[in-house]
DNA sequence: ATGACAGTTGAAAACTGA
């Protein structure tokens, strides 16, 4: 089963890319962030013409999260638990049946949490530690069901230097402070496998470039798009990888998709 | 401690992102 996450930066702009990297890419599962649509203005139909279901949870102009699945889903759970103040659409889940067994599948989009200064005022920043704790909880009760079960989208979070080209011009930002770095850390291990990590310790396995400056043709980029495994499937990772190629093609998002292989 | 891009909204610039 090949899963992906694609944060396509609004789906308005980017249908007929979506629709070409689905066609030619062919995921089973495909994780969207960043949909910037309400349920009832996301374009369903070109995309269950490929042969997709589609589970959504957006909103108005900002955020969105989406599950296209060729094989059934079931159970799906819409918002992080944690916080019913919570207006923001960034997680969304469902069972994926596989053809040997079910797969818990999490989609989420992180906070960006920027601004992160002045210290005594940031509550962009506040906010995304906050998220990151009740995504701590649950990551905690996915592990403990002891099931396979992954979690994938966009972490916004740089987990160490060598992800990114210059990790110095990263020094204060949101992204890669190091008590953004601790939270996510504190997740992974819990007891999760960075899905990208354990199949290659390659420097420059970017995932995001800024649409300024020619960060692209520089390849001045990020990692930033994780894909997290439960010990019980990342026992049966058989690939992992990027679609870095995306991001050289007209109207590109700035973020291109990250995908596995399991054998489910 | 900024701006450059890009997308969305709504009809011009403001807001958001990373």
């Amino acid at each position: 089963m090949k899963i992906a996450s694609f944060n396509i930066n609004g789906i308005k702009a980017r249908l007929p890319a979506l629709l070409e990297w689905l066609r030619e890419a062919a995921p089973d599962v495909a994780l969207l962030q960043e949909i910037k649509s309400v349920d009832e203005a996301f374009p369903r139909l070109e995309i269950e013409e490929l042969g997709y279901n589609v589970e959504t949870h957006g909103q108005k102009s900002f955020n969105g999260v989406a599950i296209l699945s060729k094989l059934p889903l079931e159970d799906v759970s819409r918002g992080l638990p944690g916080d019913d103040s919570d207006e923001q659409a960034r997680w969304i889940e469902a069972t994926v049946v596989g053809e040997t067994d079910a797969l818990r599948i999490c989609g989420l989009y992180l906070p960006n949490g920027n601004p992160a200064h002045p210290p005594d005022s940031r509550p962009k920043f506040d906010y995304k530690l906050a998220w990151i704790e009740r995504l701590e909880a649950r990551a905690r009760a996915l592990l403990a069901s002891e099931k396979n079960a992954l979690m994938a989208g966009d972490w916004n979070v740089i987990p160490e230097p060598r992800d990114a080209e210059n990790p110095e011009k990263w020094r204060n930002d949101a992204l890669f402070l190091p008590e953004t770095r601790a939270a996510y850390r504190r997740i992974l291990h819990l007891g999760f496998h960075d899905a990208i990590r354990e199949t290659s310790q390659a420097d420059q396995l970017y995932t995001f470039w800024d649409y300024q400056r020619g960060a692209w043709e520089r390849n001045d980029g990020i990692r930033i798009d994780h894909v997290l495994l439960t010990p019980q499937a990342a026992d049966r990772l058989t690939g992992a990888g990027i679609d870095s190629t995306l991001r050289g093609r007209d109207k590109p998002s700035d973020h291109v998709p990250v995908w596995v292989t399991l054998d489910v």
